[in-house]
DNA sequence: TCTGGGGTCCTAGGACCC
DNA sequence: TCTGGGGTCCTAGGACCC
């Protein structure tokens, strides 16, 4: 049996963590430069506010009703997720982190000594003892059924966190009941699809032959109604390393100075290099992208990338920044407003297998790797861009995103952790 | 005034080979 | 008049995820 942990609105539970005074209140967590809610309580919900919601179109309500906004806060909620899984990893024999706020737990053995449902709702217990973050957790065999019944644990407070579905009539009920556009692997495109073919809850699509289904999806389909069968078929393990590592951000302002997109650009490269170095990877590929605010209809759109082929695989910083703002110089156009711009590292191979080439122009790579790894020591114990490249430029320039509402980095800064008055 | 960021997998079709 | 068959590799774009 497979479980399904999954945080309860986890960016919104992580702040109220810290600010307990906001327990059964509306609270939404913002974008990037405050832009969209990304994640909501389900007292913010029932007000009518969604994921997704520009927040500036929700004003009103967010005024009316006194709804507390916090912008996002990712080192925060990193650092929270970390103390959640080492508690998972603790309770069952092998996990698997899916996302930020969601963990695989694999089950099997423990039923010979257990109740299963029993046994989780003591997980859950031990994660709200321990971090104060609300979980909900679904069993079943496959991970795709897991998933709806972490649905159904955290819709009906009758399951008290945990929701098995361990035979066949509580797998037909559940399929029944559920949403189809909440499945697993169910995207806009397939649901329409399985609409015009008249399919409307997930038993009925789970009860359709085999043949049919192969005959009118391709591998995701059928991959997702043989989990809704009860065959388990996805593997999700975690990959050691990233195939592609992206940095982008939009703009608090709109910037037209060259000097002011080559810092942001220059800011994302060194940001990409070092998650590269994070997980021991090379580089060959470098791309950088640019564009105008797409919603700015008032103003000329512009969008373009394009990418650089290194001729040796590194993870320099400034090798990569180097191509990155060659890349810039040729697909910058005056005149534009830009809102965005990013930087993506492709060809990503291994720093193990190394590669010599006959023609490299950079003669002191192994002083060069020392010198980045003594950097990101630095970085590391003195704080993020401690040391940089002068081209970044300093802190706080125009084209930085907005976040007028972060909270303290409680968990991972001195000079902001709480204090407590007694 | 204000509209997110970072990934993966799959597939069709093009380019190329003999 | 008639113009093959069978592969592989790569890439862009689509769909989906959180």
């Amino acid at each position: 049996m497979i479980a399904l942990v999954d945080c309860n609105s986890f960016f919104c539970s992580v702040e109220k963590v810290f600010h307990p005074g906001l327990n059964g209140k509306p609270v939404c967590v913002l974008s990037c430069n405050d832009g969209c809610i990304v994640a909501l309580t389900p007292e913010a919900k029932a007000l009518g506010l969604r994921r997704g919601d520009p927040i500036f179109k929700k004003k009103d309500i967010v005024q009316h009703y006194g709804v507390k906004l916090f912008s996002t806060n990712m080192y925060l909620y990193a650092a929270m997720s970390k103390r959640v899984n080492n508690i998972l990893r603790s309770a069952v024999p092998h996990s698997e982190v899916y996302s930020i706020d969601e963990s695989f737990l694999y089950l099997d053995g423990l039923e010979k000594y257990h109740d299963l449902e029993d046994y989780m709702r003591g997980v859950v217990e031990k994660v709200r003892l321990y971090t104060d973050i609300p979980v909900s957790v679904g069993i079943a065999h496959t991970k795709t059924l897991a998933k709806i019944g972490s649905k159904f644990a955290k819709q009906y407070k009758g399951y008290h966190s945990v929701c098995m579905i361990d035979n066949e009539e509580k797998r037909r009920k559940a399929l029944a009941l559920f949403d189809l556009s909440d499945v697993w692997g169910i995207g806009k495109q397939t649901l329409a699809k399985l609409n015009y073919l008249g399919i409307r809850t997930p038993l009925e699509f789970a009860d359709k032959k085999e043949s049919w289904v192969r005959s009118h999806f391709s591998k995701p389909g059928w991959q997702t109604w043989k989990e809704l069968n009860g065959i388990s078929c996805i593997d999700t393990s975690e990959v050691a390393q990233r195939q592609t590592i992206c940095t982008s951000r939009s703009f608090g302002n709109l910037v037209t100075d060259y000097d002011a997109l080559q810092a942001s650009v220059a800011s994302f490269a060194a940001s990409c290099a070092n998650k590269l170095r994070g997980q021991h990877s090379l580089t060959s590929a470098v791309t950088v992208f640019v564009s105008s605010n797409r919603f700015r209809e008032d103003l000329t759109q512009y969008s373009n990338g394009q990418t650089r082929i290194l001729p040796m695989p590194t993870s320099d910083t400034i090798e990569i920044t180097q191509a990155a703002l060659s890349v810039l110089k040729e697909i910058y156009r005056e005149g534009i407003s830009y809102k965005k711009t990013g930087v993506i590292l492709g060809d990503i191979t291994d720093a193990s297998y190394i590669q010599q080439n006959l023609f490299d122009e950079v003669k002191n790579r192994p002083e060069r790797m020392q010198l980045m790894k003594s950097i990101d020591a630095l970085n590391h114990r003195f704080g993020l861009r401690k040391i940089h490249l002068a081209v970044e430029g300093e802190e706080k320039q125009a084209w930085h995103a907005k976040s007028e509402f972060r909270s303290g980095n409680y968990l991972s800064d001195l000079k902001e952790i709480l204090t407590i008055q007694i």
